[in-house]
DNA sequence: AATTAAATTTAGACAAAGCTAAAAATAGAT
DNA sequence: ATCTATTTTTAGCTTTGTCTAAATTTAATT
C-alpha cells in the first residue's frame, strides 16, 4: 500500500467517471484556463452540482484540475493532455465505425462513448494507422494528435462546423451562377459571421444565425460554403 | 421506479462484474447443469469466496444462475445464453485484433477482456461481418453463433488446441516423408491421446503429454497434426 | 451597505462490489 | 456415529460515485 509509483497512480489509473468529467470540462472551455462552474458541468452531464463538487476535489487531488471553492474548475496541463487523449480516442473510434463498419453519422456517438474508455495505447495507435491517420471525425471535428496537439484547421466547410461554433464566411466551393445567385438573394456574403445553432439529423440541414437573424439552410448549401472558424 | 420492463432490467443491464462472473462460471463448466463451488470461482477470478457468495445471490435474483446455499451455482438457460454472448464478443474481438490490427497471439486477451463489455449488438455483428464470420479465435477456440450455439469442431490442428484440452490424433496435414519419419521416431501415431499441458509464447512450442509421458514439440510439428477433441 | 436570490458546498445516506473475521454447515476420517 | 477440518456464509466495514436536504457563500438589487 506504499506510494510506489505516483505517476501511474495519478495519471494512468483513471476511472470512467473521471475521464468523462475531464472531457466535459474540456468541451465547456475549461482548457483555456477559464473556470467552469460546477452548475454548468452538472447540467451538461445530467448530474447534480454536489456530485460535481466531489469530483472536482478528487481531480484536484490528482493534479488534473485547478479547483477553488465557489469559483469553479479549470484543467491543468496534465488535465488537458488527458482530456485530449480521450477525445482523440472518441473521434478515432467514430471514424472507424463510419468508415469500416458502415455506421451512420448519428449512430456513432453512443458507441464511441464506450469505446473511448478502452485502455490500450497500442490499440488506438493501430486503429489510427488502419484509418490512415484521419484529421477529422465524421462530424468534421479535428482529431488531436498523439502528443496532444489540436490542429484546428481555420478554414472549413460550413457543413463541417460543430454546433455552436461560428466563423466568418471566406469562400465558396461551388461557384456556379445559380449558387452565387442564391447566396446573393439570401444576403450571405463574404465577411459575414455565421453561427451554427443546430443541425437536423434527418436531412443534415442547418439552423444558423447571421447578422442577428436566424435562418435555415440545406446541407447542399452548407457543403459549398467555406468559413474561417474564429472561436 | 416501477417494474416497467423486467426483460430489460434482468438481461440487458448487466454490469461488467456480473458479466465476468457468468463467463467464469461457464468456463468452469457450470453451463452443463454442473454445480460450481464458490471457492473455485473465487480462485479463478482472484477474489474471495465471500464476494462470490454475494454475487451468486444477485445473479440468482436475476434468474441467471441456480444457487443453493453451500451447494454452488450453475447457469440457467438465460445465464448460458448471456455467457455465450460475452464469449462470442471476446473471441470476435480477438480475431479482429490479430487479423486487422496485427496484434500477436499473446497480446489480445487483455484488450479483448475490455472490449467484450461494449454494449452494442450492431457493433459486434458488423465486426463479425468485417471478419467474414470466423469460426474460431486465434487460439483455436470456437466462436459461438449469434443465437448462442457452440459449434464445437471435433477435428482441429494440435497447434489450435487450448491449454489443458486433449484429443486423439486423427491425421496429418503435411504428409511428406521427413514429417512422417519424425512422427514415427517420436512414437506419435494415429489413435494416440495427446493432452496440451502448456504453450510457450516465445516460439509457440507445446509441452504435451502422451501415453503418460511428457514431451515438448515445436509449433511446426503441432501445426501439421490433426486431433479430434474429446473433452 | 443591507438584504435577498442564486449558486455552491457540506453532511449524511445509499447502492455496488469488494474485503476481513467470525459463525455455520458440510464432508472426511476414524 | 461423532468429531474435526474444510468450505461456505454471514455480518459488518470500505471505497466509489451518486443523491437529498441543509448550510454557506457569492452576486444582485435596492
Amino acid at each position: 500500500m506504499s506510494n510506489k509509483n505516483v505517476f501511474l497512480e495519478k495519471y494512468f489509473l483513471m476511472t470512467r467517471s473521471e475521464e468523462n468529467y475531464l472531457k466535459t470540462i474540456f468541451h465547456l472551455g475549461g482548457g483555456d484556463s477559464k473556470s467552469i462552474t460546477t452548475n454548468a458541468i452538472a447540467e451538461q452531464m445530467e448530474t447534480k452540482p454536489s456530485s460535481v463538487t466531489d469530483m472536482a476535489k478528487k481531480l484536484s487531488e490528482k493534479g488534473l484540475v485547478d479547483y477553488v471553492r465557489y469559483q469553479g474548475v479549470s484543467l491543468t496541463d496534465a488535465g488537458v493532455k488527458t482530456a485530449l487523449s480521450i477525445i482523440r480516442k472518441h473521434r478515432l473510434w467514430e471514424v472507424f465505425l463510419v468508415k469500416k463498419l458502415d455506421f451512420t453519422w448519428d449512430e456513432v456517438h453512443e458507441v464511441a462513448e464506450q469505446l473511448e474508455h478502452i485502455k490500450s495505447e497500442k490499440l488506438i495507435d493501430k486503429i489510427d494507422e488502419l484509418l490512415e491517420f484521419p484529421k477529422h471525425d465524421p462530424h468534421g471535428d479535428p482529431i488531436p494528435t498523439k502528443d496532444g496537439k489540436f490542429q484546428e484547421r481555420d478554414e472549413k466547410l460550413l457543413s463541417e462546423m460543430p454546433i455552436n461554433s461560428q466563423g466568418v464566411c471566406v469562400g465558396v466551393k461551388d461557384s456556379s451562377v445559380p449558387f452565387l445567385k442564391f447566396l446573393d438573394k439570401n444576403k450571405i456574403a463574404l465577411g459575414n459571421t455565421i453561427k451554427v445553432l443546430d443541425k437536423e439529423d434527418f436531412d443534415n440541414s442547418l439552423r444558423i444565425q447571421m447578422d442577428g437573424k436566424e435562418m435555415r439552410i440545406s446541407h447542399q448549401i452548407a457543403a459549398n460554403l467555406y468559413v474561417k472558424k474564429n472561436d
